[in-house]
DNA sequence: TTCATTTGGGGTCAAGCACAACAAAATCAT
DNA sequence: ATGATTTTGTTGTGCTTGACCCCAAATGAA
């Protein structure tokens, strides 16, 4: 009989191995954030503050893993001897999944942040969970077969619309998708055969700004997306996603801007996302299309009076849900992504002037406002980075 | 020349030192939290995940530090040879401070938790940081001269009602005592010649009480406490207090719960400590003494319509503030300080009805609303907590 | 081309840390 | 008293990082 002796959750102690494994994880971490260009070795130590002996080490295990590889360095450096620049290994990929109200993008992401694959998926509109699951690794396989050869796929992220239990993914409640405790994570790792790990779409959008956008080596981030369902948030807090106890933190768009407001399909009054909606700016510029540069164009260029005052309405509000942003989390950089960031950029000045004027000063005068960075892939790069967590966690893991 | 080398801030790897000091600093936290009962030596090892000689040496250390004393158990304890307690050296103290609008506190706490002594110094109205400074720096003397003798003084912790800095203490804003910019903080430490570190009160409330009160345990907490001068807020998160980018975090009090209110000192409408104070329960209950019981008893006991009506309008706002806090943060548990505990004591019900009904489902069937349980001296060991967080961090830098 | 200079990899050895194994001690139950 | 149980103390081993020496690979000047 064999024993494992596996450590406590609740062990606060650290043995030999969590010091390696930590390392590893961290140079690894640090690796697949460098993105395509890498870092050298000497680079690494530097960032790592480690010897160059335990780099070079670090370097080799997760290169005998085929976590990452060495390539000769460009030709043209600084004086010395050349220092091999490390890269993340990119046939280790995560695909993604991001269920929405016509239809399901899947995606292939590689370790270092690339994006491999896109592909969308029609659904019938109010198709239920197990009917997406079906649609999603059926996608998934056609997906694996015809250009996924040779990869080794490590999980799979689930960006979801909605609430999400941390702990094994459950959707508790997709609005839009009209999904209530359904099981979509848990059935599409039965289906599939690979870990699924599901979370909520802002909260993987501020984690992909985080690493590869807007929120480069910031600590501390709020995160407001305006899209077609609604208002999510994400948080960052000292470097590291907000989740709070079941995995359920960051819905900035339930906070309360407006006393007088309409009730909310969430039971509550006066939420953010009830004022602050696309939908009315559509109407208004006369647009249908959705896309998010248009909007914006379309708001820059309007000079209708009822335009202006919906866009400064909306600001109003906008402002409001970021003093109770602000106020409670104290971020150093808030980054608005959607159709806020499009609001943002029609009158900077005036956003920057009422939140300056609400917020506690402490707070509000030392935040900077900043549009989000990613485009149209953001939830691919936060659900690649939901998939590669338990990577991360234990590199030396993978078999 | 001597060169140190010293770690790099933005280093990311971990060196053999780094892990015996973090099990060092776990293992004095994990003493410093059981109290005057302290663990057995099994208890330690059990809790920590460590190797009994690992325990064993570290305990030594800390011993040899004179950080942690061993005593003989008490003799009918279970079979098997006895395992010696561990409890923390009540000879190394902090002490503590906290400003208020006519008096200053200040109290000499123990590593372990035990308060030592209490006193409190009267101060003329509307005195400045200088003069503050001047006299807790008199009274901290005296205090030592008194009764500290023998002791070992790690710092001074002191609590603000306001907001300050993280890194340098200074005293952002402290509207009650009427300070802006003041750099209590480090004059107190010039003045005294002892290490001072100082933050809002209510985030270390929530301190105290993540340590040894009604938050032991749980990662995610929030913290509403209603006091003469406001309602201050304090944040757990994974188990570690947020303090967000410069130390400002928390300020649950500016959250909006009423469009319609009043213009709040902060610049802002309708802010939680406007709405609800608790000045309005004291003049309708035709109280004018402070204390907490007392009014919590004479809410009880009312049955004059506008108590009621005012206790009502007060705890629906308290509910608009929870649903904010809890969509945002998704806490295990919420604790009520303050008169907000007598307010939830008068009625339970109604107040977890409507929170339940506000917050998003999710978060909100899953939080506890429970009482604060610590008493008066919770800030005394909120103060203690930050005054021993250096101590903590690196166990072995102590002389 | 040659040589000094700069930068950084490779390898070996030492130090620190946690852990396993064995022997001994202290208590309770019979 | 004797055995069972639990835990401690001690010693040696393995793992990880770190310091050191030597050498490799690039640049730049003579």
């Amino acid at each position: 009989m064999l024993l494992v002796t596996l450590p406590d959750s609740t062990a606060r102690g650290l043995g030999n191995e969590s010091l390696r494994r930590e390392n590893l994880s961290n140079l690894l971490r640090l690796v697949h954030s460098s993105g395509a260009s890498g870092h050298s070795r000497s680079e690494l130590t530097a960032l790592m503050g480690l010897n160059r002996s335990t780099i070079a080490a670090l370097v080799g295990e997760l290169e005998s893993l085929r976590l990452v590889e060495e390539r000769d360095p460009p030709p043209n450096a600084r004086v010395g001897r050349p220092s091999p620049i490390v890269t993340a290994a990119d046939h280790v990929i995560a695909l993604t999944v991001n269920p929405e109200v016509d239809a399901i993008s899947i995606a292939a992401i590689a370790l270092g942040g690339r994006v491999l694959e896109r592909r969308r998926v029609n659904s019938p509109p109010g198709i239920d969970s197990d009917g997406a699951v079906e649609i999603t690794a059926g996608a998934i396989h056609s997906l694996i077969d015809e250009s996924l050869a040779g990869r080794r796929i490590i999980g799979i992220g689930v960006a979801v619309p909605g609430q999400v239990r941390a702990d094994d993914g459950l959707v508790r409640l997709a609005p839009h998708l009209g999904w209530v405790d359904q099981p979509f994570t848990a059935r599409l790792s039965a289906r599939t055969g690979l870990p699924v790990a599901a979370a909520n779409d802002a909260s993987l959008g501020v984690r992909a700004e985080s690493t590869f956008g807007a929120g480069r080596d910031i600590q501390d981030v709020v995160y407001l997306n305006g899209g077609a369902s609604g208002i999510g948030g994400g948080v960052i807090v000292g470097g590291r996603a907000l989740t709070g106890a079941d995995g359920y933190a960051g819905e900035l768009g339930h906070t309360l801007v407006n006393s007088a407001g309409v009730l909310c399909h969430c039971g509550a009054i006066g939420c953010f996302e009830t004022e602050v909606a696309r939908a009315s700016l559509l109407s208004l510029t006369g647009l249908t299309d959705a896309r998010a540069d248009e909007l914006e164009q379309a708001l820059h260029d309007s000079r209708d009076p009822a335009v202006l005052a919906e866009v400064d309405r909306q600001i109003g509000y906008l402002a409001v849900a970021l003093r109770n942003a602000i106020n409670i989390l104290n971020p150093q950089r808030v980054l608005l992504g959607g159709f806020l960031s499009a609001l943002y950029a029609v009158a900077p000045g005036r956003l920057d002037e009422l939140v300056a004027q609400q917020s506690l000063r402490a707070s509000g005068e030392a935040v900077e406002l900043t549009r989000a960075e990613l485009g149209a892939d953001i939830l691919t790069v936060g659900a690649g980075e939901l998939a590669f967590t338990g990577l991360f966690a234990d590199p030396a893991s993978l078999a």
